[in-house]
Formats: structure tokens, sequence, C-alpha cells
DNA sequence: CTGAAAGCGCTTACAG
DNA sequence: CTGAAAGCGCTTACAG
């Protein structure tokens, strides 16, 4: 293998530019940016020769160039609370498949939880002139959502449902998934239900909807940081927690898988008897929760579809007749397996 | 709340240029870029007048026209097999706190084990003219290193180790932490040996190390595709796998911790009890192997350095007095716990 | 089917 | 400390 190892720095010559291109193919370069962005514009014979000098150069068009003359950045900007997080990185996964063929490409933007990340972030990204935002959660600052507004690109807030989007939203009623579940433990004769989860706008709704519904049977709810890392971990410090509080406790809703398996555990090293004498419910429907023993009952939500709608509703914007704006439920539903 | 739901598409004016903040502050343009870049250059009075300007038009520089005068793209471009797959997402969470300071921001790139969708986005990315490059496995195809070479930034391999990294590597040694394994249970007095994992380089290593270690005692060797998602699942099919092949099997490597968690789990729906008829060992130290019982014994390798090193070269080769390439190996070790 | 001219919105030397 | 000129590498109308 006959490789520079000294390419690093200044050494590397600069890369060719679409005027070299046009020169060895004998042309001018408005044929060669018209050979690879509307090939069928271009004779036959003149489109094998260009590309021909673009394959002999190795030409790379400059992405920079492009974007400022055409205004189109190629990119999708997606904000995500921490892609260390299996259901946001399933998200991620959705829209880079939704996206796969429209030449976009993303932009992550990671803000590890915390507003002023979140913020700066964003202007970044709105730096580069995206074609589309995705963001997981819905945006609340009001200079925040002026921001993307005045993009005039899609914004897709995710994961979450609101009467008031930005532009458009694609997520399901945490709180309503929330008040199921604590119907769902009331329907099983249990009487004293708790809540644990993280402090995101997300796993409050849920806490908010499931004391709601659980009315006076609602009991001790425990919050974590969500930036923490060790859902797993926390979710047995919840349980335990939460037994603390009352041991009476019948019932816990965790806020996601992560926690319920975690919870799991913790009943099971206090030899507490699941789902008979303790009903334990995640969120997600994550594997982990399917595999389990006993198999968590989880609350499913769709977080690769809810990805993958959002991409949707961005490559859709960009087309000649764009939709305008909506609101995309996209529901959850109940599994209930073994643990509750 | 007051928001304009009607912001979709054309209607929304175009965002103001560096010309109207000069013209608002009654300066010039160039002034203006150097509040933004280099403030210490500019007269307090000149400067506050500038920012004034800047914040009563919400002006936010244009990034494609920044990086074209500049030759400065801001982005670090990351490659990875998936994110679907935590430990990945753990190591671009690694990348993106290494380089959070730096201005860098992350091009996402995800190429669902598909090499010929690696070579397009390898190549999409490349037309950002990225300030670094980071992907997970080392890069064979002579065009693709030719393609990264020729970008004169820092490239960094990783998760792997080799004599010829393009520019750098940043992992450890797949075959020796396969070998480690294999020698962990010969030393346990174990004489059956079996390896599970998916076809990809790095578990295709690990298998390499582990059989060449285990000699005569190396048995059955269990592959699954890769790019298949539920690795808990896949764990699971492997031990079964693996036993119908060999029913005295008394140990298995399997190539990462989802994988391990699978095979507990498919050797406890069998009575077989672990470790002592059967040893299990993963790979990554997940947190879900540590949550297990019984726990999981593993290869921890860091993921979550291994981003953050890769970043660290990066943004270390933007530097005045850059270092060269080299070969970062980040070790690993063998946590023993419970289940072999 | 092809090209000359102008321009996208910034920053880089260079002067002063 | 500040600015006029040139240019980064493309694409967009507009002609022909």
């Amino acid at each position: 293998m006959t490789v520079d190892r000294s390419s690093g720095a200044p050494t590397v010559p600069p890369p060719p530019r679409i005027e070299d291109v046009a020169r060895h193919a004998g042309t001018s370069t408005i044929t060669v940016s018209r050979t690879l962005r509307s090939p069928h514009l271009v004779a036959p014979k003149t489109r094998e020769r260009v590309l021909k000098a673009i394959d002999a150069l190795s030409y790379i068009p400059n992405h920079s160039a492009s974007s400022l003359a055409s205004r189109r950045s190629g990119i999708v900007a997606v904000l995500v609370p921490t892609i260390g997080n299996s259901i946001f990185a399933e998200t991620v996964q959705g829209v880079s498949e939704a996206v796969a063929d429209s030449g976009l490409q993303i932009l992550l933007g990671d803000y590890g939880y915390s507003d002023g990340r979140k913020h700066s972030l964003l202007r970044a990204m709105a730096g580069r002139r995206p074609e589309g935002v995705i963001v997981v959660g819905l945006i609340k600052a009001e200079e925040d959502r002026a921001l993307l507004a005045n993009l005039g690109v899609a914004v897709v807030e995710t994961w979450d449902l609101t009467d008031t989007p930005i532009d458009t939203v694609v997520g399901f009623s945490n709180q309503a998934a929330g008040a199921l579940v604590a119907r769902h433990f009331l329907a099983a004769g249990r009487r004293r239900l708790a809540f644990g989860g993280g402090r995101d706008d997300r796993a409050s709704a849920r806490a908010r909807g499931f004391s709601e519904a659980a009315g006076s049977a609602g009991l001790a709810s425990v919050c974590f940081d969500s930036a923490n890392s060790g859902a797993i971990g926390a979710g047995r410090q919840i349980l335990a927690g939460v037994l603390d509080q009352d041991p009476q406790t019948d019932a816990v809703f965790l806020s996601n898988d992560a926690l319920g398996v975690g919870a799991l555990l913790e009943a099971q090293a206090r030899g507490i008897k699941v789902p008979e004498q303790l009903g334990i419910v995640g969120l997600g429907d994550l594997e982990i929760g399917r595999a389990f023993r006993p198999r968590l009952t989880t609350i499913s939500v769709g977080a690769y579809d809810i990805g993958f709608q959002a991409g949707r509703v961005v490559t859709a914007r960009m087309s000649p007749k764009p939709p305008g704006a909506s609101i995309v439920d996209m529901g959850f539903s109940i599994v209930v397996r073994e643990s509750g």
C-alpha cells in the first residue's frame, strides 16, 4: 500500500475548480455545471467529455460556492437533546433515511439538555441556511421561534404535540400517553401510582397526564436530571426513591424503557414480585424492554417513524407545490406485556 | 402566543446581509466582519455600534459565503456504520464534546453498513471541504483513501488500529481484544470456545484474534448481518446457532454487549447455568451489560473516549503548529464480572 | 445545445 | 483603527 503519510497540512495541492475541468474538457464552466445538475440539457458527446475530465481530475464541486450561488445549502439541521439516547438516535436514523435520496445532508446538533447550548446551536445552524430544521421537542423561547420562522423553510418540531407549532409538528401527546398509563393501572385494580422520569418538557408532560388521570391514586413523582447518563441505574434509584416515599406503591410509570428496566432490576433485587405486587410500565418500546424477563409493558411511540415523517415534511416542502404547515399526530399505543 | 403560522415558504423576507448591517451601523462591511471574528481589532465605540446593528437586524452571517471567502467550512465530517448502535452514538457524542468550543459543527453520515453509501457519503462530505474527517473503521478502498488524503485536513480512522492509516488512527486492536478473551476463557479452564458477531471488519478482526488464540479449542463461529437491527434478538439466535453446532460449547465471545445480553437471555431460557456451564463475554461495556443479572463480563473499549480523542486530533491539527500524523492506541481491558 | 457576464455574501491582503 | 478593491468557486438568468 503506498500511502502518503505526510499528507497532513499544507503540502496538499488545492483541489481542482470547475474552471480546470472546463479547460480540460474544452468547454465552459457553465456546461460543466450543467453536466452535473441538468445532464439532459447537455449534448451527449459534450457530457461525456466533461464527465471524463471530472473523473481525470477527481473533481468534487465546492459546496460552499454552489450553495452561495444557488442559495441551496443541501443541509437539513437536526437538533437533539442527546444523541446518546438510543431513542433519539432512532429518530435521527429515520430522518437520515427519509432524506437519503433528496441529496440533503444532516447537520447534527446535540445540545446535551442544555438550553444555552440549544440556543447557540440553533443560531449556528441558522447560519448554514438549512433547507429544513428538525428538532426534538417544542421550541418555546420566542427568540428561537422567530429565528426559525424567518428561515423560510420547513421547521419540524417533534416528539410532542401543540396547537401552535412554529410551522409543523410531528409527534404525539405525551400528556395523553401518561394518562393512558394511569388508566391502565387503575383498570388493573392498582391503587397507589407513582411516576419517575427526567426533568425535560416531554417527561413533565407525561407526568402531568399521568397524575391527572390517576386522581387521588396518584402518589410519588420522582425526577432525575435528564442529562445524567446511565438510565438503567437511574431507573433503579427512582424505584428506590418511590418505595421510600410509599412502600405500598403498587404501580410505577417510568418515562422511558431504560428507566423501566432499571426499575425491574431494582424490584428483582428487593424480591418484589412483578407484576403481582408491583406493575411497571415504560415508554419507547426499546428492544431491551422486549428482551427482558419479565417483558416490559410499554408505550410504543415509533421514534424512527417520527424522524422519517419529519424528514418527509422537509423534502416535501422543497417540492414545486409545497404543502403548508400542519400538525401530525403519530399517536402511540400501549403494548401490554408481563410487567404490568 | 403570537406565532405566524403562515411562515412556510416564499413570504419570508430575505435575511439581512452584512452590507445591511454596515449601512445600519454607518460603517463598512469589513468592519462588521472584523467585529464578528477579530473584535479586538475594532475600536470599542465602533464595535458597539456594529453589535447593536447586528442585534437590531437579527443578522446571522451566511456561512456559505464566509466559508467560500475564508476557505474554512467550520465542519467536521463524521461517518458511522449506523447511529442506531449506541456504542457509535457514544463515539459521536465524544466528538461532539471535543469540538464543542472550536466552533466546528458535525456533519453526520450514517452509511447503514453499506459500502456503496459509504463511498457516496464520503464524496458528498468532501464537497463540503471539511476541516476534519472522522470515520468509524478503517478506510480500505484506495479511491476513498486518496480522496480523503487529498483533502489536506486531519483524517481520523477509529475503532481499529493499523500501521498504515491515511493520516491518524485512534482505536484499539480488535484482534488483540479477541485474543484476550480466548486466553481468559482458556485460563478459566474452558475448552470449547465459540464466537458470534457481525460481518463487519471490526467483528471479523475480533473473531480472528479469538480463534487464533483459542487454537484447537476454537470452535463454531456464527455471524449475522450487522445491518439488521435487534442486537439482543440476534444474540439469542447466535447462541442457539452455536449450541446447534456443538452442544458442548462452554464459552462464547459475542462481538458486542447487546449480543452478549441476548446470549445471556437465551441461556436463561434454556436453563443453562452461566457462568458454571457456559461463559459469556461481550464487548463495549454498555450499561445494559452492567445492569443485567448475571452481570456481563466484557471488553471495555471507551467508545466515548475514542470519539473525544479523534475530535481532539482534528482541533489540534487546526492549530498554528499542528502535530503530524500518528497512531493512537487507546487500548482496552477486560472487565470480569459474573457471566464468565 | 452552449456561453459571456453578473452576482451570490462574505473575507483577504493591502493601504493608509 | 478603518476601508476600497479583488476574489473565493460556483450558478443564474439571459442571449444566441
